[in-house]
DNA sequence: CCGATTTTGTTCTCACGTTCACAAGCTCCT
DNA sequence: AGGAGCTTGTGAACGTGAGAACAAAATCGG
């Protein structure tokens, strides 16, 4: 997302390994297929089989994986166990990366309750809230801590992933605690636009967003042909008479 | 995702109605960014403004509403009002869309307690489990009712969209059952690829896959000149001498 | 009423992503 | 050994998306 992108504008240069954002997107997809195929003792897959297991055809998946190099064999397939292992190394997940999660309401329970992120390469190493009466709850084997300990928790684990799940309006104040921390890449499930200086990565999960998207692509299901073309807008005052109250935003 | 796409090859034609699916998804964060300026008492921005409050450029924001229609006035910009109601019809959340849960774990207790999807075009209509324990248990204004009534709630609340945060196991029984009951959208937290019949949409929401999207960022970036070019494989051992197990992918 | 100023809507170009199609390479069978 | 049969890896075609740039439309001051 906020990544300093040097690309050249020559033809595209492979050597400079250079993953297209696309493909690393997918590959984590491909590393949970073949992690089940591998739980189901298969030993070698073709790329239909994968392609067919991860949800994606073929041909991208063929493409997707040469971008890692070749490890797959002609007439044959790929070998599942080592492919599992290259893209493992690819994305970084062959050690654990140290997360921290802050704000322990609804939401950062839930996560902090989820085993699944342990066996995935990712190691929680604290749960940071600011309301003094969660502080010292204990979730599962980890106890709730005061979010002034950010920095020396950072420092001392080495975390470089934080997970915020405050409501809305402390986000961007705990984002610039988290990046002044030094975390350098954040998850970010708070429904705001944050702002990061470059060399910090963000990626945002906004359910609300994903629901209105679904309803989108409903509406037109339902509507397919009944609606009319236009269906008739209410009155649309305020828009030549109203003495412009802004102009700006926020400056 | 899962659209039957019929669209002619011809030039972009554009009375047909087609928004362009990322225009879709960025649609409801200009909702977003819009009812944030008309809390603040903003009444008319540029596209300047919103593009800044929307966390993406001003011509991609332009082109993006261009889809819509005109709706902004040349010379002085949005009325936020106006365009919050325009963009809140195109997607279709003037009304409330009914809105199943299924797994009322860590997960599912998070979403039910969740207020922000009352206030964003939402209606949860029901909160459902298979487990008799869970069964009867009163999370907010709501209750836990049993799987089984499923089909019976879907008909009598019009439900469209169906969220669903049961283990991986059973989500593709789960979905299917969603899928025959008339569920036409469906939100998937799960970690695993579902499959739904064409008509159907599918969205998935999967946190390991952040994380590990971040975490292959954050590896380049501490790696940045220090890694091997090739970081020295383990015995790649398999390939060749072993039998063969599988070939074929749950068939 | 007119020209300066502002900001939209749209066109054009380039970059990125997806899919097709096939040569290259591997295994197995005769 | 040689050919048949698969399956990978990739070049090339196609489609979609992003951003720059600008003409068209609106306001405002004089
Ligand atoms: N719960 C959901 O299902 C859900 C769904 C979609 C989005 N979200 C979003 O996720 C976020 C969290 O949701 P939630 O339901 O868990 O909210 P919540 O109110 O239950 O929890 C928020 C927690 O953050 C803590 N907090 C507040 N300010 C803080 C600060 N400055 N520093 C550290 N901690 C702070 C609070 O003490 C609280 O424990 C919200 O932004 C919400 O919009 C939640
Ligand atoms: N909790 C998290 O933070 C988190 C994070 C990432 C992904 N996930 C995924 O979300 C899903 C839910 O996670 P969770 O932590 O809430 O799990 P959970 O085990 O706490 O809850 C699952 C719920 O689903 C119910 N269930 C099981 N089978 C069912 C069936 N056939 N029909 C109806 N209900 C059924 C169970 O009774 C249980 O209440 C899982 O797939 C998990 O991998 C969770």
């Amino acid at each position: 997302m906020t990544r300093a992108s040097s690309r050249r504008p020559g033809p595209p240069t492979r050597t400079e390994r250079g993953i297209p954002e696309a493909t690393v997107a997918r590959l984590p997809v491909y590393l949970r297929a073949l992690t089940g195929l591998s739980d189901s003792g298969i030993a070698t897959a073709s790329s239909e089989d994968l392609a067919t297991a991860a949800g994606v055809n073929s041909a991208k998946l063929r493409k997707d994986l040469s971008y890692l190099g070749s490890y797959g064999t002609r007439g044959v397939g790929y070998d599942v166990e080592y492919l599992r292992y290259q893209i493992a190394r690819e994305i970084g997940v062959t050690q654990d990366w140290a997360v921290v999660i802050v704000g322990i309401g609804n939401l950062g329970h839930a996560l902090a309750n989820y085993s699944g992120f342990g066996t995935r390469g990712f190691r929680i190493v604290a749960l940071l809230d600011a309301d003094p009466n969660l502080i010292g709850e204990r979730i599962g084997d980890m106890e709730v801590r005061d979010f002034a300990e950010l920095e020396d928790i950072v420092k001392a684990d080495r975390v470089s992933i934080g997970v915020i799940t405050t409501p809305a309006g402390p986000a961007q104040e705990v984002c610039d605690r988290l990046v002044a921390a030094g975390v350098t890449s954040i998850l970010n499930f708070a429904p705001v636009v944050l702002s990061v200086p470059d060399g910090v990565d963000i990626r945002k999960v906004d359910l609300s967003i994903e629901l209105q998207i679904l309803a989108y692509h409903e509406q037109r299901k339902s509507g397919e042909a009944g609606l009319p073309e236009v269906p008739e807008l209410p009155a649309m005052n305020g828009l030549t008479d109203l003495p412009s109250v802004g102009g700006g935003v926020g400056a």
